[in-house]
Parts: structure tokens; C-alpha cells; sequence
DNA sequence: CAAAGCCCTGCAATCGATTACAAAACCTAG
DNA sequence: CTAGGTTTTGTAATCGATTGCAGGGCTTTG
């Protein structure tokens, strides 16, 4: 077998034609004529020629590529977001480099210094920590990519992004549990200092303001979005002297953990405390009990922020501050409830 | 600001060496002198300068980039053995390209395609479904590029391949079963004709042989790995005449699926039915009760995967038949225990 | 002091595509 | 039949790095 990879040239050279009417015929067919085309068409069929992805690219200047840089591959939230933005980025030719920022700060530039240097045309950021700016000054080539962030954007940021209304769906939330009945309404928040954390915060005081509820600052639970943070608050609940009847969780991972740990401990939900959570991951529904949620769209923030990374890289530029916010839907499910009868 | 990239080219100037000089000083720093060294990577801090990937690339006719394959990005088990990959590739200068193979055969090749073609050096096959001898036929150039199947697997693979114990999974989970004192045991099969269901319904009959008990293949249902298939077993389930007191689930979110739709009609995990899982997802232990199942290392899985195909890539010819499996561990939790008495 | 050997450096070819430019081929209309 | 215009094609430069080869400088040894 040969083990030779065919080139544009052996391309040309079995077609009877030059390497720059291969070139056209492919990329342009329109350009040559019928009978050139046929000949190139049946040539690389013959040959099983594919472009040369890097020869291509350092000539055109473009890496037909774009970069993402998550947090955390394996969380599920994540991982939906990448999965739209391959859908939107392989059909048009581009593929999809991952990386994970998890790796203490340091580590997060090396590689996006990596993935910089012709080998991406743009990134996505779905890391909120991440600071832009320095990122951008640490590489020069850097600072001419462009980027769009999507679901958490850091407080300053120089680019676009897409986000989903996280105070507006906080805000049904709470709106929710008092259509209920509850007047004792606690929240427990993300991570300090995130993005997501603060929005859903202002959205949980707004709506409790709205419907004439006072704020109990000591509702209010320090958190995480992860399981263990639900855990954790669980065992404050359990602990005060006056509880919340019910609970405005960060997220859907984190209202898990806060049920199984009440569940442990005898309590019933939503008998004892109803809760709602934030995201609509996919097992929200299988969830002893259904939880009641903020649904957000993960996919579609995916590929609505490859679609503006890639009109950007075509140099459709959008103005700099273009911001969509994509809505959230309430799905109301089993794990909230009428608050018992004192 | 100036919006040129610096090349080679430039630093050369600044550091008032030769290109290849400066080319040895950064790749192969004890081939050139203190000085010069020293020079370059003045020159190199000063300039800003980061290798064109796309050029170096195509000079060394290689990519430094591997791509995975993965038939759904979404799912939390993928994007684990991803975010595994990930952990290896990144550090050792490999970029990680995703793209998802779900799309209908078809497109998974065409993709395949655009992969190929000086793009990556190797892959990292996550779908047992993909034809891989199909695949390198497609294009000439795929025949010669490495590559490495994780977890699922083409049944005749022409590859190395890094998998776990299903088998040996299976049989610790009716062991444990059995261990309770349950001889009523049914199983909820995968997906038929993916390798995971086979082999986990082979140590399934295999666990009931070694133990005296009977296999009642009216005690099998076919399913999924997903949660609706877990939903569409309870109900069959429940239909039964003749009952299964413990359920073998072939995966975590199967047995989700299943205990959601028994609690909502009103029968309870464990004491209406043992229930045990398959994989141990992040959610399993938070769940209602916290799930007993099969632990596997899906982190791992990924890390050694892209450890092999590295080797590969590096000419490190492991044999071709290179098989290694993970063990698995029982993780007891809540929702296995003893049957009811009669 | 010359010869041999080693280390370091620079020149220039090379990787495989795209594309500016120019030439050739073909049409059309006068 | 020819000038002018349009379409199609080919030649060769180019992208930015790596690297084989050869030459220059320096050290070592006889």
C-alpha cells in the first residue's frame, strides 16, 4: 500500500491541469470551467486527496478553528454549551479546541497562549474568572482575536457575550414560591464573586421587593453551585431557629445536594421546605422528588455564541457591545409545594 | 498599536542572529551558544513572539492536536473522559478537537474528514457505533493516522483500546444483590448491539451462574443508558406478575429514570426494590436514596487514552493489540437492601 | 605550527496550499 | 476578418517556520 499522502499536486497532475485550477475547482468551482471541474472532481476521488489543513491555513492566515476555554470539561453545564457550539462551529468548517481553565490561573495562560498563535480564529470564554485583559496583553497576537463570552463574563469585559437573564429568571423563582404561599423565602447563592452568583442574587432581593416580601438576611446562605454546597447549607437549615419554608437554589446541582441531605436527615420535600433550583440540567425531571427549576437554554447559548464568534471572525463585526440575553422559563415540577399550614 | 504578528523573522532581527538560530535557541536550547540564547529570548520577550503554529505545522508535517470523537458532547460520561483527555494532551503541547458523531453516519465521516487531513495526529474514538475500517478507507491520508477507542468500542477494532471490567462489574453488582439475600434479580439492558450492553448483560448471566442462581431472561428489559429507558422499564416493571425484587440498572441515569417513575407511582427504593447502578456518576451519591452502583474511573479512562495515543504519536509502538482495563469498584449507598421478607 | 575535530552559525531549500498577475483561449460585434 | 472583451488557465510568489549542509572559528593534539 502506498503510504504516501496525496498533495495538490498529484491532484493536478492526474487531472491534467494545474495546482491553482485544483485549488479553484475546489474552493470556487464556479471559476472553472465544466470540464476542469469534472476532470479535478474525478482526480481526487481517484487519489482520495484532502486538503492540507495546515498548508492552507499558513497561507490564508486563518486556522479555521476556534478555541473554548471552560472551567470544568466534566460538568455537565459546560459540556452542553460546548456541544452547541460544535454544532453551529463543524457544519461551517470550523472545528472546536477545548481547553479547561480549571488549572490554577498561571496554568489557564499557558495554554491559552497555546491555543493562540494561528491555531484559533477566535475563542469562547466560558470561564468567568478569566481576566480578559491580561490574557489579551500577555500574547500580542492575542490581542487581535476575537472572543465572545458566553453564560459567565467577567464584570469589565471588552467583548461580547451572551447570557441568559439570570436576575429576571431569579425573579420568577421567587415570584413562584409566593404565588404558593410562602412569605419565608431563603436563597443560597453561588460562589462569591461570580458573575452568576450576583445577578441571581439582585434578581432573588428584587423579587422579593416586588411582591412587598422583606429580605431576611439571614435567609440568605453562602453557597456554591456544586453538591457539596447544597449539603452544606442543608445542615444550616437544619440548625435555625426560624427557617425559610422555602428555598431559591443557585443552581439545580446544588438543590440536589440540598434535598439529599434533608432527606437523610427525615426531612420531606416539599412537604417540609419546598425547593426550586436554577439551570434544567437533564435530570431535573428524573429527580426524587422532580425538581421545580429555572430552565435556561445551554445549548442555544452555545451556538448562539459560536454564530457571533464566527460572524465576528468573517468580519461581520457586530458593534463591540453586543449583549444578547436569552430568556429562562419556569418548569414547575414536584419539589415545591403550599407551604404547611402553621 | 501596532496590529503586525511578529515572526521569526523579527526576532531574528532584534536578537541579530539568523532565523535558524533563533529557531534551535527556542527548541533546542543547548544546540546554540549562552549568548545567543540569551539574545533570543530577550528578543523573544521584547517582540512578543509566539510560534505560528499553522507554519510549524506544516513544516513538520505533524499538528499537535489530536481529535476526539464522541457521540454526544452533552452527556456527562463523555465530557468526563474528555476533560481526562484533555489533562494529557494539553500539558504536553497537544491541542484537543472535539466534534460530535451523532449527527446521522453520514455526517460523522464527513466530519472525520475535516479532522483529518494534517489537522490532528491521532484520535481518540469514543463511539463503539463508528465503522472504523470504513472510516480509514474514506480518506487515504486517515489509513496512516493513529488511533486509540475509549470505553466503547467497535466489536472487530483495528485499534488499541482502553476500556473497564464491564463483565466483572455486572458480576459484583448481582454478587452484591445476591449478597442481600435477593435470588428474584432482573436486569435493564443498554442499548442493543453496543459493546457495553453486551458485556455487562454477559456478566450479569455470568454472576447468576457462578452464585446457583437461575437466569429468568423474563427478568431482562431492554433499554438505554439514558433516563427515559430507565422511565419505560417501571412501568413494565410494575406490569410484572411475577416481580424482580433488585434491579441490575446498566447505567446510573437508567436507574435514575427507574426509581423516579417508581417513587411517582408510589413504590419506594430500596424496600419495594433494590436498585444498582452502573457507572457513578457525579450525582449518584446526592441522589434520593444515594444510588449503590458500579464505579468506574472515567477520568482515567480519558487520561490513559490520550496517554497511548500520545505513544502512538511519538512512534512508541505499543503491539497493536494493546487492551488495558480499568477495574471497578461497588459503591454501596441507599438504594440496595435486603428484600422484604415474604 | 599544522592538522584534525568540534561547536556554532547562517544560507537556502522545503513543507502544501492559495492567489496576484499575466497569458491564452474563446466570443462577440462591427 | 479583426479589435475588444470575457472567461479560463498557468506561472510563480508567498505564508512562517524548520533543518540539511557547509563554512568559520576555536580548541586540541601531534
Amino acid at each position: 500500500m502506498k503510504t504516501e499522502v496525496p498533495t495538490i499536486q498529484d491532484v493536478a497532475r492526474v487531472a491534467g491541469v494545474s495546482t491553482a485550477t485544483v485549488s479553484r475547482a475546489l474552493s470556487n468551482p464556479e471559476r472553472v470551467s465544466e470540464k476542469a471541474r469534472r476532470q479535478v472532481l474525478e482526480a481526487v476521488e481517484r487519489t482520495g486527496y484532502v486538503v492540507n489543513e495546515a498548508a492552507r491555513n499558513l497561507r490564508q492566515q486563518r486556522a479555521n478553528a476556534i478555541g473554548v476555554i471552560a472551567p470544568d470539561l466534566s460538568n455537565p453545564f459546560f459540556s452542553s454549551i460546548i456541544a452547541g457550539i460544535e454544532q453551529i462551529a463543524g457544519p461551517n468548517g470550523f472545528g472546536v479546541l477545548v481547553t479547561e481553565s480549571s488549572m490554577t490561573g498561571q496554568g489557564a495562560f499557558e495554554h491559552a497562549s497555546l491555543l493562540a498563535a494561528a491555531r484559533v480564529d477566535g475563542f469562547v470564554v466560558l470561564d468567568g474568572q478569566i481576566d480578559l485583559g491580561r490574557l489579551r496583553n500577555r500574547v500580542t497576537s492575542l490581542s487581535q482575536v476575537p472572543v465572545v463570552s458566553a453564560c459567565e463574563y467577567p464584570e469589565d469585559l471588552p467583548a461580547p457575550s451572551v447570557t441568559v437573564d439570570n436576575t429576571g429568571g431569579a425573579e420568577k423563582a421567587v415570584r413562584h414560591l409566593a404565588d404558593l404561599g410562602h412569605t419565608k423565602i431563603g436563597h443560597i447563592t453561588g460562589p462569591r464573586g461570580n458573575i452568576l452568583t450576583t445577578t441571581r442574587l439582585q434578581g432573588f432581593r428584587a423579587g422579593l421587593k416586588s411582591i412587598g416580601l422583606p429580605v431576611r438576611e439571614d435567609f440568605i446562605l453562602p453557597g456554591d453551585f456544586n453538591l457539596e454546597a447544597g449539603k452544606l447549607a442543608a445542615e444550616i437549615w437544619r440548625t435555625m431557629d426560624d427557617r425559610p419554608t422555602a428555598m431559591f437554589c443557585a443552581s439545580d446541582q446544588q438543590a440536589f445536594g440540598f434535598i439529599s441531605q434533608l432527606s437523610r436527615q427525615g426531612f420531606r420535600v416539599p412537604e417540609d421546605v419546598s425547593v426550586i433550583g436554577f439551570d434544567d440540567i437533564e435530570v431535573s425531571g428524573f429527580f426524587v422528588p422532580a425538581l421545580t427549576t429555572i430552565s435556561q437554554p445551554r445549548l442555544e447559548l452555545g451556538r448562539m455564541a459560536a454564530r457571533m464568534l464566527l460572524d465576528r471572525i468573517n468580519g461581520e463585526s457586530h458593534r463591540e457591545g453586543l449583549h444578547p440575553q436569552l430568556d429562562v422559563t419556569l418548569v414547575v415540577r414536584d419539589s415545591t409545594a403550599a407551604p404547611r399550614p402553621e
